[in-house]
This record gives structure tokens, sequence and C-alpha cells, in this order.
DNA sequence: GGGCGTGATAGATGGCGTCTATGATTGGTG
DNA sequence: CACCAATCATAGACGCCATCTATCACGCCC
């Protein structure tokens, strides 16, 4: 059985006339007879009744034909669908984004999110950087915001900005009086965050800490780690973009003399078919970080 | 679009892989890969993202497969209701049936035609000739039992039974003394149905009367015609298969001179495509007269 | 690194939907 | 009564496209 059948048949029964329904269908008279029969034969019964004078459809044809329109209307519905659905820059856009860079990032690309991508519906989903490479490759996500390279054959990723560290001190603590801070000078008394975290390890490995630290706290969010840092409870990394929250929070940060840092990078599956979407995003979100480096170089350093 | 490619869309979201989707359909696999992406191309959308180790349904897909699943389910749905149509022994048949016949045949056929065509819904309408011809050019019955010939080039018909027409009295009519009757006797106190009840033109035809009755009444059933005459009133001719009716309210039957009477048949439009359920019905009502017709052979005349 | 499994591509082929031309039937009309 | 007009059915030719087999490209795993 055949859709276009199956309009052949609702045309007929509209017109009550095999030529002027031939002419709806944009085919020839003999044409639409012939596939009426070939369909009568298929189903077994006859639909129309024929005289010279008149078309008439048969008690099976009133029994058949609201399944026919109803075929018809749902492929119809899905062309329009797909209609909707065409534009790769619009529709659910699944991003994930790691904790310690959602906060700061959010605020700053939701506005030009929205105003360059209008019909695009960017849904955030924050976890660690595990989760969202397990939620990516599992099709739960469209793309990630990533500070850590991305290894597998089956996703691309690239780099949007860069985002350098910056030394987090108490005011009181001796190099708070220093103008720029070596990293190795923080190791003594570093605060870092829980398992899990990318800025962790960069943060160990930028100071050059080997292994093991003492009874040193693990943080569950960047937040609480500022909060510790102001308290005085030692020392710490925190990526550029959450230099106003430190400083909120009454904390000196000082610029790193080895100018460590990460680079932040989008992430997706190397066979996703909206490329165009990922791409407008990325590009958006490198615009925005573009105009807020050059704002904070002068006021930050 | 095509139902096929529907199906084609709802066997790789199932399976999940081309190979095994294309076996499911009875295809090749370059087939359903090759038909699959001029879907994708006609809808404007990707449905599924492909690697070398798995096939997932994009954001899109999961929007347009449910109206795929119902198109196609709806064209199942006809084939399935095509199925229990396919019989033209059953399903509903409108068979309309004249006054004077109906209250006295269906009573006789009912059973039968349930024992016989045991699928086959007969719906009675009982109408004067005239509406019922008209309601069987307009499609709204199947067919007709008529005690008059058709004609029109339109319509077909085909006798069941002869019913010979017997005289009516009242048991005190001097008529009633005699064994047979000649109809011509009957004119002078003849009581006839209301106009439009083919009976009544045969009744003055067969009694020879010319134009019009006096005050005579018009009785519009024939049961009420059969009260009339049991109350004095006049006599009438009665189709035979009114005997027992007649008798019951106390009428006196004779046989008639010229053996008058009507041919009952059944009448349905040429072109009428389930022309095998017409003519068993036919076959079952004309096997039953004749049974009827011996046995009252010997109980009537 | 070679074999295996996956989907994609290429070229050949056959079925079938389509066309134009014509037939069959019916109803109206001069 | 014969001709005409309108309608659906039939016949034969044509061309598109769904399908096939054979092969390629790619990624994974032992």
């Amino acid at each position: 059985m055949n859709l276009r059948d199956l309009r052949y048949v609702l045309a007929i029964a509209e017109h009550g006339h095999f030529g002027r329904a031939a002419k709806a269908c944009g085919i020839s008279q003999p044409t639409l007879s012939v596939q009426l029969r070939k369909l009568e034969a298929l189903l077994g019964v006859a639909l129309f009744e024929r005289t010279s004078k008149s078309v008439a459809p048969t008690f099976a044809c009133e029994q058949l034909i609201g399944h026919a329109r109803a075929a018809v209307a749902e492929a119809e519905a899905m062309l329009a669908v797909a209609g909707d659905l065409r534009d790769p820059l619009a529709g659910r856009f699944r991003l994930g984004i790691i904790p310690t860079l959602a906060p700061y990032l959010l605020p700053l690309v939701f506005a030009p999110l929205r105003e360059a991508l209008p019909a695009l519906e960017v849904e955030p989903w924050e976890d660690q950087t595990i989760s969202l490479l397990e939620r990516l490759r599992a099709h739960e996500l469209d793309a990630a915001l990533l500070a850590t390279p991305v290894d597998g054959a089956d996703l691309s990723s690239q780099a949007l900005f860069a985002e350098p560290f910056l030394a987090a001190l108490p005011p009181e603590h001796p190099l708070a009086a220093r103008a720029v801070v070596a990293e190795a000078e923080l190791a003594r008394d570093i605060l870092v965050l829980a398992d899990g975290h990318c800025l962790r390890d960069q943060t160990l490995a930028a100071c050059g800490h080997s292994g093991a630290l003492g009874g040193a706290l693990r943080a569950s969010s960047l937040s609480t780690l500022l909060n510790m840092v102001a308290a005085g409870y030692g020392t710490t990394l925190i990526p550029g973009l959450a230099a106003g929250a430190a400083q909120d929070a009454g904390i000196v940060l000082r610029p790193l003399a080895a100018r460590a840092g990460r680079t932040v990078r989008i992430a997706w599956r190397a066979h996703f078919p909206r490329r165009a979407a990922v791409e407008a995003v990325g590009d958006v979100i490198a615009a925005r970080l573009r105009g807020f480096a050059e704002g904070a170089a002068a006021g930050m350093v």
C-alpha cells in the first residue's frame, strides 16, 4: 500500500469524479482508474461504485476512508514538523558545562546566545567532566564545555578561549604583599576542590604539588573554596572568570609568574548532525570572551 | 513520501542497526541506507546519527517517529478492516421492502437468512415502491423487494416468487358462499389501500375497476384494510402471504377465477459491487417461498 | 596490524506508475 | 433515430526509481 494511492482515494471521494480527481492529483484519468483498481484488488473490496453518471463510495469505502485520511494526515504532519525542525540553529540544544565554569560563564553568554541564536533553546547541564563525556556519548547532551583535552575518535572539540589562573590569597597572607606570585609558592598551604573536578588536578599540577595532601580540605564547589580562602584557611588557584566572585568574597588576587591557566573548549560527537549549532554556540561564546578578556585585562592585572 | 520509507525508519529505530533492520524489512542493507538518506533529504533533517558502532535516533527523529508510527498503523488498520469487509456475504445489507409484503414475508425469511448468511446484517427498510427506488438510486439501500416491474438501465432485478391474490370477504358476504370468485365480481364494493401502494393499483387493475371510486376507503395499511373487510365494510384482494393474518381477523378467503397475482422481485443498482450478497439473499427468499407455497397449497386453496 | 563488522557508494536491472490513444457505455438532443 | 458529449476502462510504450550485487571506507579488537 502507498500513501499516494490513499491520496487518490481521498480525491475521488471528494470530487466524485475521476477526471477532476485526477486533475487535482496532477495525474491523468487513466492512471487514476488503474491505480484505484489496484488498490481495490489489494484490499479485496470495491471502494467506489462507478456509473457513467456518478461515482459513489461503497459502504466499505466509508469504513476505510477515515483510516486513509488519518494516514495521510499523519504523513503531512510529519512533513510540517520536519519543516520546523529543519533549521539546525533552532530547537533544543543540551549543553553540558563543568561546575567551575558554569556559574561564571553562563551569566556572560546567556544574553549573547539569545540574541545571536534566538531559535536555539540552550539547556545547560552542570556536571563534572567525566559525567559530561558519558552523557555526551550517550546522546543525552549535544555538546559540552570542558577545560581538558578531549580524546577518543568518536568526539571532536574546538578550543574557545584561554582562561588564566590567578593566585587567590587571604588579605593577611604574606604573599598578598607581592605583585606577582610564583605557582610553586602556593604549594605549601594550598586548598583544592574534591575529586573529579578538573580544576583540582590542574591546580595541583600548576603548583608542582606531588601526590598526597595532608589533611587538606577538599571543597565540593568553587564557591566553598573561595570562602575558605577568604577565611584564611589557605590559598588556591582560581580560574579567571571567577575573579569577580573572589574579590566580592574579600580575596586578594595576584597574577601568576608562569601564567598557568586552562583552555576552555567545546566538545561534541564527531557524527553529531547539527554541527552548525555547535559551531554557532562556540563562536558566540568565544566572541563574548574575547570582549571580556580585553575589558578585564585592565582591571584585573 | 512513502509508507515504505516510514516502515524503514521504524525498523532502524527499533533495531538500531541497518543490517538487521534491512533484514526485517526484507531488503538489502544498501537499499535501506539509500532510502533513508533520500527520506532525510526530503525532510531536510537527519534522522539517525550513524557511527560504525551505533545508530542513534536524533532529536528530530524522536519528534517525527510518532507520526510515522501513526501513519503506518493507520494503513495497517485499513488493511485489517478491509479484510473484515472483504466477504461480500458479510456486513450491513440494507434491504427495502414494500409495506404490503414486509409484515408477512419478514417473519418467514428472517431465520433462514440468519442461518444461510450468518455474517450478513440484513437491515429491513419498509417504504412504498417509489421511495424505495429513490433510496436505492441514492445508495441508501443495497437492494429492495418490490412487487412491480423495474425499469431504468441503472437498475437490475430478479423475480423471486409469484404471489397469488385471494378474494377477501366478510363471512356474511354473498360471495363467501362460493368456492371460487371471479375478480370482476369484487369491483362493486371493493376497498383499497391509499395512493402509492402498488397493491392498490394491482387490485383495481385485476378487478377491472375503471378510475374513480366513490367515497371508497383508502386504508393506509393492509392491516387496517383487513379489519375493515372483517367488519363488513366491503371486499378486497389480499396477497397470498397475508392469508394467515386475514383468517386470524375472521375474513373468508377465496381463490380467484383468473388467478390474479403479483410477482415479487428483488431490485438492485446494476453497478452494485456486492452482487453476490443480492443473489444470496434472493436465493434464500425464493427457496423459503417455494417451501411455503407447497405447504400452503394444501391448506389455502 | 590484519581480520571483522559496520554503513556508504557504484552501476546494472526490472517492476511499476505514468502517459497518450482509443474503446465502451450512457444520456441528451436536433 | 442517429449523432454528440461525457464518463470511466483498456492497451501499449516509456521512463523513473527501488532494488540488487559487488565493493569501498572506516573503526574496533585481539
